[in-house]
Parts: C-alpha cells; sequence; structure tokens
DNA sequence: CTCAAAGCTGGCCGATCGGTCAGTAACTGA
DNA sequence: TCAGTTACTGACCGATCGGCCAGCTTTGAG
C-alpha cells in the first residue's frame, strides 16, 4: 500500500484532459497542474507520458478481453445476445476512455497495446455475424461495433439527452434490430 | 489560373499525412518533406497550418450542406430514404478527410468550422428520426450517423474487404434496418 | 533515534514545433 | 527591355515539448 494516491489522481486527471483535448494535445505540464503537482511528479510515477496513457486505457482493454471469454463459451444464438448488450455496457461505462482512444485514432492504433484491441474486436464482429455471415451483416455488425462506442463517446460531449439507463436499452434495441437477418 | 499546382499538391500530401498521423501528429515539416518543397513554401500558400485544414476540410462540408438543403424540402419519408443514401455516399467519397476530422475529434469539434457540421449532424439526425421520434429512434439514428463516417474510416486502415459498391449497398441496408419502427 | 526508502521539487536539456523574414530566381505583361 | 508579380528558399526565432537529474523533505520499519 502507498503513502500517497497521487498515482490515482494522475491517472483520473489525464484521463479528462487526454478526453477533452487529446493525448498529443494534452502535455505533462497540463496534467501536472490539474494534479497539482510537479511535472517530474509524473514521471516518478510513470516511467513516460505514453505509460500514463497505457495504464489508464488497461482497464478498459483487460474488460474487453474478459468479455471476450466469456463469449467464446456460447453457443452462437446466445453469443450474439450477450456480445450486444456486453459492448454496449463496456462502452457506457469507460466513455471517458474511449474518449481518448477515439481522439488520437491514428497515432494510438499503431502502438502495440492498441492491436490487440483491434483482434478483439474483429473477433467481436465475427461472434455478431455469426455462423451464417453474408457481406451485409458482416458491414451490419461493424456498424453497431463503430456506433455504439462513437455515441458513448458523443454522450460526453453534451449529446446526453437521455438517463442512462434509457440510452442502454435504446442502444441494445438499436443494436439487435441493425443485426436481425433478413428472413 | 496561377502557375503551379504546388497548392493542390500541398492539400493533397496533407490529406493523406493528417488522415494517417492525426493534425496534431503531423508536423509541416512532414508534409514539406512529403511535397518536395520548403515549409516557408507552405506558409506562403496558406496563412498557417490551421488554415490548411480548413481548406481540405472545406469540400466535404460543403457538400453535407449541400445534401442537407435537398433533404430539407423532401417529405419525411423520401428525405429519410435520401438521407441514408447520400450520408452513406457522402461518407464513402470523403473517407480520407473523415480520417482527418475523426483522427483529432476534440480539438477539432470546437474550432468554429466545425460547430456547423455539428448543427447539421444534428438537423440529420431529426431528418432520420422522423416526425414520430421516439428515444429509441434518436438513438438509432445517432448509431447510424456515427457508424457509418466510422466504418469509412475503417475502410482505408486494411478493413477493405468488400468492393466500394457492394459495401455501399451493405451500409443502406444495414442502416435502413436498424431506423426501421418496430411495427 | 536512525536511516534508508518513498515522494516530490526546481532547474535544466536537446529537440521540435509553428511561424517570420530578407533575399532571389523565374516568368509575364507593357 | 524592364518593372513587377509570383513562387520559393534558407536561416532564424521564441515557445513548448518530453524527459533527466541533483537534491530536499517526509515517512515508517527496526
Amino acid at each position: 500500500m502507498g503513502r500517497s494516491n497521487t498515482r490515482e489522481e494522475i491517472l483520473t486527471s489525464a484521463t479528462r484532459l487526454f478526453a477533452a483535448a487529446g493525448y498529443k494535445g494534452t502535455s505533462l505540464h497540463d496534467i501536472a497542474v490539474d494534479v497539482g503537482c510537479s511535472k517530474a511528479a509524473l514521471l516518478y510515477h510513470f516511467d513516460s507520458k505514453e505509460a500514463i496513457l497505457t495504464q489508464l486505457c488497461a482497464p478498459a482493454i483487460a474488460e474487453l478481453e474478459q468479455l471476450q471469454d466469456r463469449l467464446e463459451v456460447l453457443e452462437p444464438a446466445p453469443a450474439r445476445t450477450a456480445a450486444i448488450e456486453g459492448f454496449v455496457d463496456l462502452s457506457m461505462r469507460y466513455r471517458k476512455e474511449i474518449q481518448v482512444i477515439y481522439g488520437d485514432l491514428p497515432g494510438l492504433l499503431q502502438r502495440p497495446a492498441f492491436q490487440r484491441v483491434h483482434l478483439l474486436t474483429q473477433r467481436l464482429c465475427e461472434i455478431l455475424t455469426g455462423p451464417s455471415g453474408t457481406p451485409v451483416s458482416a458491414v451490419a455488425a461493424k456498424l453497431v461495433l463503430a456506433g455504439i462506442p462513437a455515441i458513448a463517446f458523443a454522450a460526453d460531449q453534451g449529446m446526453h439527452c437521455y438517463p442512462d439507463e434509457e440510452l442502454r436499452a435504446a442502444l441494445i434495441e438499436a443494436a439487435t434490430r441493425a443485426l436481425a437477418p433478413l428472413t
């Protein structure tokens, strides 16, 4: 147990600032001022600016991996339902972190830590598409996987007109409808 | 008619580089090297780095405005259909520019040039939701409006597994299905 | 009490950033 | 032919960036 909670405060401040101005748009100085410590203190607790980014995204990535593990042992149909609900929940729970990632997509996608996310998303897409996947259903799956976090992203930017519960239910319903087979 | 086409080459290079590394992640030096001219030449043709960004996004924004103008004079039902098709087409035609915008969302959304985009998107959302809009249909509209450009964005990042025509048709179908009333 | 570890600071570093400026070569209309 | 505009260069500027380091204070186990 550490003797101060500065480390957590740094992650909290960095998450908010990265989400608001982007990773490259936020300097170590900005974070230090927000936390109320020196710039050197940041680099005492973390190896580098990039290390801060990696650490604050770690919980979200870990939960995404756990979601995938849970889905892998299910049959296709229940897996799809669980995938939609799980992905909606995850996107809403980690709004801020999604804002951070979306705020610097081109720069982040090439980093090793986020290539894992790319693979996870691809697997999720396969689960949503199902075994009898047509091109149309694959595109629909990508639409849902891209749109849900984007809404969670926008929900913090002033578009937050519905309470969380209602938003969650609406997202699940809209996603399910988009993915439903034509019949 | 100018005596050189350097200006266009700058916009072309800047679009590609901004899309690949983000606005803040691309320096004037990077662009100059790509174009094959000096950094000072960039600032001879454009007032500033931000002016380059503004100019290269201008055509996409202008077309979005034209789309809205076309939709405003239609009845709700055909407006919705036209909105889906028009938005899909626009997203695919301006993939690179969307990558640029998505690559620096937090920093860009606050700039005056992009607040207009925000308003346009809100209006598009109302058109998609229709006159009898429920919260669920509003969220579905936002899902579609966020997901479509995100797919166009990802389509250039290696996910480009379908030919454009097929992708376009699949997007329109998935979006239409997501927005369809429950009945 | 002692002392090493933990926590933190101010100052400094080289690199890079966007942007400016004086100067110049080339083309053009009169 | 020649003045003037266009197009461009290389050198330079102040600001800011991420990161490093010597040293100070606080803390808690022995």
